[in-house]
DNA sequence: GCCAACGTTGGC
DNA sequence: GCCAACGTTGGC
């Protein structure tokens, strides 16, 4: 079982509305790197809520993977904020995923003080010019990020 | 709002 | 295939 980091924009998705959808589609992701880190989920690996572009970014729960990637429906969406002109039902670049709620964290781990670990120098999440909206997290990554909690 | 850093586009 | 210009991300 792997372990990722997936970001989103709280106004987007934030962990309460996540929380209270219980499973959603994770959609919209228009990075390659990002997209080919969704291909390689499957169902069961967990991964790490952050909140990204708000007052408090950084972690604020857990969801798992409960489908593995498939073609992502926002793409095709005309009227839709994802929509992309070079994929069409045949030819689709982008994929989704399916993810359910797991846990919220009773306070943000602020993407500042996971800055200040050094069992984290290797995340993508803290190095300097990454922007990577979804990565994989080492199981002593997730495990140093856990008791931190 | 600023701006560093990165990704994408498109002319050549 | 190069690379300048532009767009986006995302912390601060």
């Amino acid at each position: 079982m792997a372990h990722w980091l997936m970001k989103s924009e709280p106004e987007e998705l934030s962990i309460k509305d996540f929380q209270r959808l219980g499973e959603t589609r994770w959609d919209g992701v228009r990075n390659y790197q990002a997209r080919n880190f969704m291909r390689a989920m499957a169902p069961d690996d967990t991964f790490f809520f952050y909140h990204s572009s708000c007052a408090q970014p950084g972690i604020v729960g857990i969801g798992r993977i409960v489908q593995a990637a498939y073609p992502d429906p926002s793409a095709l969406d005309p009227g839709g904020a994802y929509f992309d002109a070079k994929s069409s039902e045949q030819k689709n670049r982008w994929s989704a995923v399916n993810v359910s709620f797991v846990e919220a964290f009773p306070q943000v781990l602020k993407i500042s003080f996971l800055k200040q670990q050094s069992s984290l120098e290797k995340l993508p999440l803290v190095q300097k010019g990454t922007r990577l909206s979804v990565m994989p997290v080492t199981a002593e990554q997730w495990q140093a990020i856990l008791a931190l909690r």
